[in-house]
DNA sequence: ACATAAATGTTGCCAGCGTCAACATAACTG
DNA sequence: CAGTTATGTTGACGCTGGCAACATTTATGT
């Protein structure tokens, strides 16, 4: 009877539309200054109807984190169909959609990764997501290995040494903490082309 | 006239017993929940006291910050002394370095390179400080240009592909986000080893 | 159909926060 | 020793996250 399946009572999907607002507001500004009752305003509704969609503020913040990490995954899977079979090109693609997804999304990859939310399992589903982003990275690793053009070693411990030189760059191009010569000098596609060079160096057999 | 030269008028030293007290209470908990209310009654003053010691809340961030900067910059020259004309163990030990410092501070780490300071040139101390840690990075790289044991090319590029992984990994290891997996089989130290093995490998001219 | 329960949204309230203004006191300076 | 400056306190303000009580809309059972 209405247009969507899941529309419910009032409002029309109020949970999505707080989600939506609260990944604009938080790029506006940033973690810090992102307040419940600003999303509930932006959305035109009292300032605890979010508690009906989300147990607290915490909750919110974790959905933002999930599809950070959901879009994350698939955006390092894409980079693993645009280059079938062919392991190298694949790492190098899925380091800069990493770099380019963090730096459209600086805010939200901070709340990822910046320590603001728990990381045990009192949010099994955010769990679930960012395992399974680094799991893209792991069958690159793999694919690498069995075909003989990265080197032999322990999938896990290779995998993070990828993950941790894109991510790093990640972090600090957000963090706006590199010098001043590097942001002059350097476009972020240049650098990742060189860090991914480098890391990729280290993987490759020879 | 006084014990320490520099005791001023009420309390003795404030001003440092703020930012002990604040950077304690950082890491018994973290970032979000540290109130400058907090560390007045932490330290047994008035809630308004530290306002005569930093202009607002947000000072007393960048002066922790600073502080940790600093660490991680004395931490850096310490292993390039450690291991004089040696900059392949140089960058290891620097490696470890870097590693440690973030798992024994890891709110600081987050505050330092979280997003949640203004990077530009509000505070350009702290700029200075972090700079400073960077410029050790770059020495290693240089100084193993030199001797032909790393490859030629920029070297602020290079000490980035460098920074960028132990840095990635650091945050990935404070940011909790690592799979199970990693964490169970391998141990910190382990895990930078193979990382840092690996940047070396990229970064050593053959 | 209609009563009842459940889901959703609002209003009002509370404590805690950062910050400011006004005031109080201690230390330095002439 | 008077006056200025540095330092600390009290009280207030607006904002925040969150709770309780209430209102309204939708779903459900008979």
């Amino acid at each position: 009877m209405v247009t969507t399946q899941t529309k419910p009572y009032h409002h029309g999907d109020l949970r999505q539309e707080i989600l939506c607002a609260a990944c604009s507001l938080l790029e506006e500004n940033n973690i810090a200054s992102l307040s419940l009752r600003a999303v509930a305003k932006e959305v035109g509704v009292s300032h605890t109807a979010p508690y009906r969609h989300y147990k607290d503020k915490e909750s919110l913040l974790v959905d933002i984190a999930k599809q950070g990490f959901d879009e994350l995954s698939k955006d390092l899977m894409g980079a693993i169909q645009q280059h079938p079979d062919n392991p190298i090109e694949q790492l190098r693609e899925a380091g800069f959609r990493y770099v380019n997804l963090s730096i459209k999304h600086p805010q939200c990859t901070q709340l990822m990764f910046g320590g603001h939310l728990p990381c045990d399992d009192t949010y099994p589903e955010l769990k679930t997501s960012s395992e399974s982003a680094f799991s893209g990275l792991k069958f690159i690793i793999e694919s690498g290995q069995k075909q003989g053009q990265f080197i032999d070693g322990d999938v896990e411990t290779l995998s993070l040494a990828a993950w941790a030189g894109i991510h790093g760059l990640s972090m600090l191009l957000i963090s706006e903490r590199l010098p001043d010569i590097l942001k002059i000098d350097s476009s972020a596609r240049h650098l990742t082309e060189a860090v991914t060079a480098t890391m990729l160096s280290g993987l490759q057999a020879r």
